[in-house]
DNA sequence: ATGAAAGCGCTAACAA
DNA sequence: TTGTTAGCGCTTTCAT
């Protein structure tokens, strides 16, 4: 027997199914005797709304779409954690999708966004940032966009400032004395990962080191995994002259790094120093603890979320309303960059 | 302007709503000119079939709804990218959801599930499996339920060896010669951590030591989470005779209790022995390296997916096809109970 | 190859 | 307070 409608309630009950709606709806516009007659119907033919049908009239899910580059790993563990807690104080329930790199993600996103699946989408698809102007079909639904650049401005942005956090990391790493340094970066054509390198850039020929066009063989390129730091480092140590610092462009290459460093019996920092980005948990989990630069992951969703609903709840007239949000990064020192346990930095 | 619908594409397009469904659904079965021309339409609008609607009729949404009792450590994470990774290749979406710990359970479970949402569940809430008997409204959707103790078989169980997995690691602390040898178990009421207790006790009870009834204050107890690892291992070195041996029921509270053992100066495994359970990732970067059980979490978000896929899209009329899958575990012999490096266990 | 029309299950005026 | 009814946007016979 498929599921019962309001109809087979409605003729269990005795009554007709617009009673029944609002039995739902708005209890208290039916008498306490036939919400009864009703509740109890229903409870016997084990009913329950069909929320397709209710989208379908309300035009609304109260579903936020979410949009990852990927799943795996400790910083969209806690993204989505962040987004689905304030989601779930407001009433909304995630959906999640991921871009699988691979496939035209614009495709996907048309998927969810233009169907009506959901009310809103926090999306952070960090390879938009390339070429892919316009990214988004114009579409008439609440998004929040995570870490792109800004756009002709229809879309809520939040980005964290990727370049400052990566410029400062590099400055404390120079400040240590050390050279050559080195950098592993993210993938090619991802805003994050070219953010990061410009900080370091910045920072870099700053101190007059690794001008432009200058040499290439202490910028890698991971692609953030834990596996492609570890071999990123595999690479930088073969080299004749191997780097007396790395600065990976996230924590779980740095981790890679690390594991790669000390595999080759390098103890870290005396003799490879390392940082990374994020301040995902693990980095000080392990030892020597893990010089990073913080990311506010939980306000970023948590922000994400509260600004999304906010429009989602807003009357639709006023449009999109656009802003631009940057939150802050900031060092965090700790052992393997090369300063004692006790945090204190040998500053330059 | 609202967003378009298929009516807005049939008049662009100068054809019927019936002839623009088909384009999307058949699209051989219409003349390639009249595609065209109906796809510029579609294109021009920006059209794209809302999936809502879509569902009502088709009663179908690809939408598998997966609901966990968190969404925060490696654990879940890794559990969702497996889940996603399968149901992607089979062209399903993922609802994610938690049962939020507080609040009653069933009450969103029926949110989501009687009301046509999705095609399918992965249930994991754990403290169903205390008394809510029966947990489940009878509905009828296919649903896995992930470590949970079987009900009147109507649903598809998949289980990880939970009793297996701590009583062999019990029996190799044990083989260690510790004693006492203390445990952190998980909430009181989650299967999981009363399965894992008990294999605890009986490789404890088998060497007469921990007899039933007998001293209780080895036995701490734990929420799963990092921090109460730590709280619990501060109480057990507060005791008169702290434990030699400590098997946290996960690994988040495994490593809780490595911080609070330093914290105290305790030196590991020489002082203070500790074990763990699950494997997850910070397993093997923490130093010493933790000895755990093996829990095969993506095998078992894999597993789950695919069977749960393979239930939706056989013919509903083969109703439910109940089966109990077991995932085994295995130990993970590493530094923090007292084996070498080189992974040689000393054994008894 | 295409169109007309009947639902899918529900909500929300509008009547009564 | 309750019932009637017109959609919501789409798929799918059944005609043409």
């Amino acid at each position: 027997m498929a599921s019962p409608t309001i109809q087979d309630v409605a003729e269990k009950a005795g009554v007709s199914i617009a009673t029944v709606s609002r039995v739902y709806n708005s209890p208290n516009s039916v008498k306490e005797a036939t919400r009864d007659k009703v509740l109890r119907a229903a409870e016997a033919l084990n009913y329950a709304p069909k929320l397709a049908a209710r989208a379908l009239t309300l035009q609304k899910t109260d579903i936020i779409g979410v949009i990852l580059p990927g799943l795996g790993g400790e910083f969209f563990s806690e993204l989505i954690r962040s987004i689905d807690q304030v989601a779930y104080q407001h009433g909304f329930h995630i959906m999640l999708s991921t871009s699988h790199s691979h496939r035209n993600e614009v495709d996907l996103l048309l998927r969810l966004m233009g169907q009506g699946w959901v009310d809103g989408l926090i999306l952070m698809v960090p390879v938009l940032g390339r070429l892919s102007m316009p990214p988004l079909p114009r579409i008439d639904l609440p998004i929040v966009l995570l870490n792109l650049p800004e756009t002709n401005g229809q879309y809520i942005h939040i980005n964290v400032d990727n370049y400052r956090g990566a410029y400062l990391i590099t400055k404390h790493l120079l400040d240590h004395g050390y050279n050559p340094i080195a950098m592993i970066r993210g993938p090619d054509g991802n805003h994050d990962a070219e953010t990061r390198e410009k900080g370091f850039g910045a920072a870099m020929t700053e101190r007059g080191l690794n001008p432009e066009g200058g040499d290439n063989r202490y910028l890698e390129r991971g692609d953030f995994t834990r596996r492609s730091g570890y071999l990123a480092m595999l690479r930088l140590l073969s080299l004749p002259v191997p780097p007396r610092a790395v600065f990976a462009a996230n924590d779980e290459m740095a981790i890679g790094a690390f594991f790669a460093a000390r595999q080759h019996g390098l103890r870290i920092p005396e003799q490879i120093a390392i940082a990374g980005f994020d301040d995902i948990d693990v980095a000080s989990c392990i030892s020597p603890t893990l010089t990073t630069v913080h990311v506010p992951i939980t306000e970023l969703g948590m922000m994400a979320a509260q600004k999304l609903i906010e429009v989602i709840k807003s009357t639709k007239e006023n449009g999109a309303m656009p802003q631009k949000i940057l939150l802050s990064t900031g060092l965090v020192i700790r052992e393997s960059c090369g300063c004692s346990p006790t945090g204190a930095a040998l500053q330059a």
